[in-house]
DNA sequence: TTTTTATCCTACCATTTTTGTAGGATTGTT
DNA sequence: AACAATCCTACAAAAATGGTAGGATAAAAA
């Protein structure tokens, strides 16, 4: 029941794009000395928030990475399912996995209700919102 | 983001226990069968349950298992915790961690917020509810 | 046009976790 | 003493996790 280190880098990620300013160059680099994440793993957490649409890049030298939407409009949901192929936090909630215990199970039940309640806690919280919150922390951190 | 099986198999494991009526004889041998479950596995799953307190066991012959407490009176979360050392979405929730970036990581927040979220819907659920859902299903597959 | 500096792509791999299996020891009833 | 149940611990195959490695490609700058 834990999240990937994809996911959390990702996020982190995610974050420190939407701190940028228009016109601001941030580059891998950048994102992996202020978030301690090795240079190269960080080409994997890109290539995902990438794939998903979630960043637009330019190659070549002086280029770097931008959130393809408004931070707004990015949910942590949207991030999760760049690195997961759904949420599930059971097997037998999965779309490919028949179970033969399908409509005779209470359990099942119950794993539906949490999945629901973890996909509803995903989607509403934005890029946007744990931006503001770090601002807040930074402002904190520099009285 | 998972559930694991010994989570989902004790889970199912409690729920038939529940429905033992008082006298009844229930036998490791008729959950392995009922839940589909390995009986050796079932050995390590019963075991997690005796050693977090749910289920206590008379050995020798004629014996059996039986919930230690109602079960209006077990959570999931109980189940849960009896398999796993704490609830942690991530990492750096769990108290033996220390994370580098305690206290300036707006994502943490997040984390923090949806680990909430989970424990108090695992708590929310006992394994009556489970059991009435179940006689339900029951009824419904009887018509 | 060559060099530089950035992104992009994909293969591989060590470690850990998961999901069991196996074999027998122990306990208490018959 | 035999039997039928629980109890205990070691082992192991398979899958997932968390990276590393090495270069290919693209565009700006020299």
């Amino acid at each position: 029941m834990k999240m990937n280190t994809k996911v959390r880098y990702g996020l982190r990620t995610a974050i420190e794009l939407a701190s940028k300013k228009p016109g601001e160059d941030i580059y891998q680099k950048d994102i992996s000395m202020n978030q301690e994440i090795s240079y190269k793993y960080l080409d994997q957490i890109i290539a995902g928030l990438r794939s998903a649409g979630l960043v637009t890049t330019v190659s070549g030298k002086k280029s770097g990475y931008i959130l393809a939407r408004e931070p707004g409009n990015i949910s942590v949901y949207d991030i999760f399912t760049a690195f997961n192929p759904g949420l599930a936090v059971v097997e037998c909630l999965s779309d490919e996995v028949i179970c033969k215990r399908e409509g005779k199970c209470a359990a099942k039940y119950f794993w539906e209700e949490l999945n629901d309640v973890v996909e509803k806690h995903l989607k509403s919280v934005t890029i946007k919102d744990l931006l503001m919150k770090q601002v807040e922390i930074n402002k904190q951190l520099a009285e």
